[in-house]
DNA sequence: TATAAACATAACAACGTTACAGGAGTTAAA
DNA sequence: TTTAACTCCTGTAACGTTGTTATGTTTATA
């Protein structure tokens, strides 16, 4: 039952490979009762169309690729259903793969995504500069960054605005009396970490509070760093009576952390977080936080990317910023 | 620079294709000299290696397909890093599907992945009856089942003890002093969800304690059928004094509407989960429940189907079930 | 120095599709 | 009746690889 090719099934019906083709594409000028012969023995013989082979002539493989650091960050999952749900739509799948924010894992990944010979791709990439990504640009394959931006290659980018939701969420702080407010920050280099901190820097210089280098610790984007990163500043002589955790991980890690110390929130220390949680309400207490449109930034993303696929885009590249809001619950 | 072909990188370097493939292929008897000459042409003309072409000659793609129920369900994130990472090893890659539990979504993608000829297929089977993988099986494509299992098709299977594990959150609450005891259940007719039910009603049945038919809800395994469910159990004349909810979605229901009915956990009701969550710690209480291994779910999954594929797997299929244990915290 | 063995490369036929250029046969218009 | 326009179908040449067989060259052995 294997390996039965379309010569087979022509043979089988009687007719040339060529007329089979076209009734698999669902092309008209072929006869209804030819076209019924055929689908028989298509259906008999279990004959399964070779996307490779197609692949090859049609120069399209209905297929992209999707490069993110790590699926199991709770950021991810909504993004990669608002990519899937869009690109399900026009009969493509996606090859998903994680970096761990590692750049030559990255490279790894992009060099099998090219020889796979995906029609996209949608990346969040590991760091501004990917030079592999060149080899995707020579070819004309489109790229669309999601959340981070890139350089030195041509690229769509959808994003949220990332220095006014930060700005917002210390505002917000400041605004119920705050003064020495932490910043935990994620993995230095990337594009989200320096605009979340700027934000930070802003809103701080905005209601003229002097900036703290002490109060300003590294989390790198995880559980442990967000923990670790807590228990340093609370190890301060003056701790802070606010912290603005900027990415989801980091802020479980913080809860984490001010349990352990038996720190009671908001009572001894507000929480604000960056990233929404879909379970953020069961929190102890339910979390304040920066909440980022996951699911559409994914779902953008695959629209831009399917719309320059079918050579519809717009001729410049797209640099779409996404707001984000802020959900007032109990934590400040 | 694009379509490069094999036969121009010959062409530039002056030998044969033949020779260039056995210099991509790595392999032997080809003059170091030559190599660095087609190395060099490789380079220098942005070649990249056509996977589709390879694909139809070797009749292998090096891909896998992977079927889900749902990414956004936080009991996936994990086991899709267990596959990942294990297939990676073998420089496999995989392309990702969302069934949303319904069926015919499942038989299109799974056709999709039959076409794009994956080598092998990891799945969350929708229903016990998944006709079309019968396609698979003729044609020889190994197949994993995770978390559920599959009738009527030869396929390996990596789960855990749902009876078991249920039976000792039940257990757990009986000990506890607990009599009336309401269990959410999930999705009817997958094997889960009637593994979960045994394994409650197993533990009543061995405490002597009589089922009532009014404490066994379903949920749907969804948030809003957690929280429909739990505020149905509290419009009964005699409320649980317990409730085990058998997946991690319906667990945070129940926690939101436990809130939105300001019942005071654990005091008012104890709470037990199936699946636990990474952040379950920082819940309000910190969650009890049953948890699984589901990184090593995945991770045990793709080994297997990788040693199918390289023909080092058991004759016999595999029923491989793992141990649930229990996270003890604050929710009983 | 002859001969075998080992090495380095080439030529060519697959692999399973699709696109394109035709070619019968049938119907409609001139 | 001829011509034109359809409709339905076929044959053939790609597409970009790999594996096998064949063919020269060296190098080693006697």
């Amino acid at each position: 039952m294997t390996g039965v090719t379309i010569r087979d099934v022509a043979k089988k019906a009687g007719v040339s490979p060529s007329t089979v083709s076209r009734v698999i594409r669902g092309e008209t000028n072929v006869h209804p009762k030819t076209k019924r012969r055929v689908l028989q023995a298509v259906k008999k013989m279990g004959y399964s169309l070779d996307g490779s082979a197609r692949a090859i002539v049609k120069k399209q493989t209905k297929t992209i690729g999707v490069s993110i650091s790590d699926i199991s960050n709770p950021f991810y999952p909504l993004l990669i259903r608002g990519i899937e749900n869009t690109i399900n739509k026009f009969n493509y799948s996606m090859i998903l793969c994680n970096t761990d924010e590692d750049s030559s894992k990255e490279e790894r990944y992009l060099k099998v995504m090219l020889e796979k010979r995906v029609d996209g791709l949608i990346i969040a990439p590991t760091n501004p500069q990917v030079p592999f990504l060149k080899l995707f640009e020579e070819r004309g394959i489109p790229i669309v960054c999601i959340d981070r931006a890139i350089e030195n290659v041509e690229a769509d980018m959808v994003g949220v605005d990332n220095v006014h939701g930060a700005f917002a969420a210390v505002e917000h702080l400041i605004k119920l009396g705050h003064k020495r407010i932490a910043i935990i920050t994620g993995i230095r280099g990337i594009t989200t970490t320096n605009e979340r901190l700027r934000g930070y820097l802003d809103a701080l210089k905005r209601y003229g509070i002097k900036k703290d280098e002490a109060l300003i610790v590294e989390g790198y984007s995880r559980i442990e760093g967000g923990i670790k990163a807590t228990k340093e500043l609370f190890k301060l002589k003056s701790a802070p009576t606010a912290i603005f955790s900027s990415n989801n991980l980091m802020t479980i890690g913080t809860f984490i952390a001010l349990k352990e110390l038996k720190k009671s929130v908001p009572k001894d220390v507000a929480v604000i977080g960056f990233d929404d949680l879909e379970w953020a309400e069961t929190f102890d207490p339910p979390l304040t936080a920066v909440s980022q449109p996951t699911y559409t930034i994914g779902s953008t993303a695959a629209q831009l990317l399917m719309q320059r696929l079918l050579k519809e885009g717009p001729k410049k590249k797209q640099n779409i910023i996404l707001k984000t809001s802020l959900v007032v619950r109990e934590s400040c």
